[in-house]
DNA sequence: ATGCAAATGATAATCGTTCTCATTTGCGAT
DNA sequence: ATCGCAAATGAGAACGATTATCATTTGCAT
């Protein structure tokens, strides 16, 4: 648990769950995680934070570049960390996997879109919600 | 308040707060509506319905295939009538207000990046999140 | 080592939505 | 038109995700 850099230059604190929070998204072991996966991943690892602490860490970190949050359907707010190039979302409706990709050619075609009906694009979500036709879903859990 | 038919055909009974629900959405006053949207609408029509009952009849407009549900940012979903078409959303930032877009290139590369992932879409949304950039925004409530 | 603003965490509260269940209603059969 | 009853309604409880409170703890500059 270390890297308090990243903290500092964002002008927050170096405290423990903090740390135990980033450590958790950088060792990589799950890229996108809701507010109760990363709570449940701590307790389980037997660092104990609060829920309320994981909450608002997690909207600090998003406050300070660190983490981007997603609205997926079903309601959870899911994070995962910024690694500054922006990506769209294809969820597997088999387990629930997010697969990431990113195409130039709808990219550009939304700022067409865009612009011509007179608007200027802040953000914007594409999420693909799909089957994995491999015969074997290869995103089981 | 009529149209039974489409009730009728949909299995459900035409029963007086399913009518106004519906009637709500055809009048063409407010294209994209959530839960509360319709309720606090009925109520101010004098048409009181319960809250209960609008979050059942939306759901069950929505499995009938009358209505179709957009989980946008914030939390609340919202619905909007069924034109059997798909269709795209930009969100205006300033006031909120929901335009509809449709682009052949956008759909098409979607197909292609889901295939060549080894996916068969299932659905997908992409909402844009955008400021309108005339002089004052037409958008304003 | 001290002091104190900032952070934490247990808990209450809020928000959107669903569930429960006693009462009402649509509607097919009489 | 009237019955009978399954289906639908609505008031309120319950729920899941998230945020607010606030007494206690902690990071960190002095
Ligand atoms: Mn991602
Ligand atoms: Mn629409
Ligand atoms: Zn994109
Ligand atoms: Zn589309």
């Amino acid at each position: 648990m270390q890297q308090p850099e990243h903290l500092k230059n964002a002008g927050l604190k170096s405290t423990v769950p903090r740390l135990k929070v980033l450590s958790l998204f950088e060792s990589g072991q799950e890229r996108h995680m809701s507010a109760e996966d990363v709570y449940k991943l701590l307790l389980a690892s037997g660092d104990d934070v609060g829920l309320a602490t994981v909450y608002r860490v997690l909207t600090q970190f998003e406050q300070a570049g660190l983490l981007v949050r997603h609205y997926f359907e079903g309601g959870k707010s899911v994070f995962e960390l910024n690694q500054g190039k922006h990506h769209d979302h294809i969820v597997c409706l088999q387990c629930g996997r997010v697969e990431e990709f990113y195409d130039t050619a709808i990219e550009a075609r939304q700022e067409k879109v865009a612009s011509d009906r007179g608007f200027s694009i802040r953000d914007h979500a594409l999420h693909i919600y799909a089957d994995c036709t491999k015969k074997q879903c290869p995103h089981k859990p």
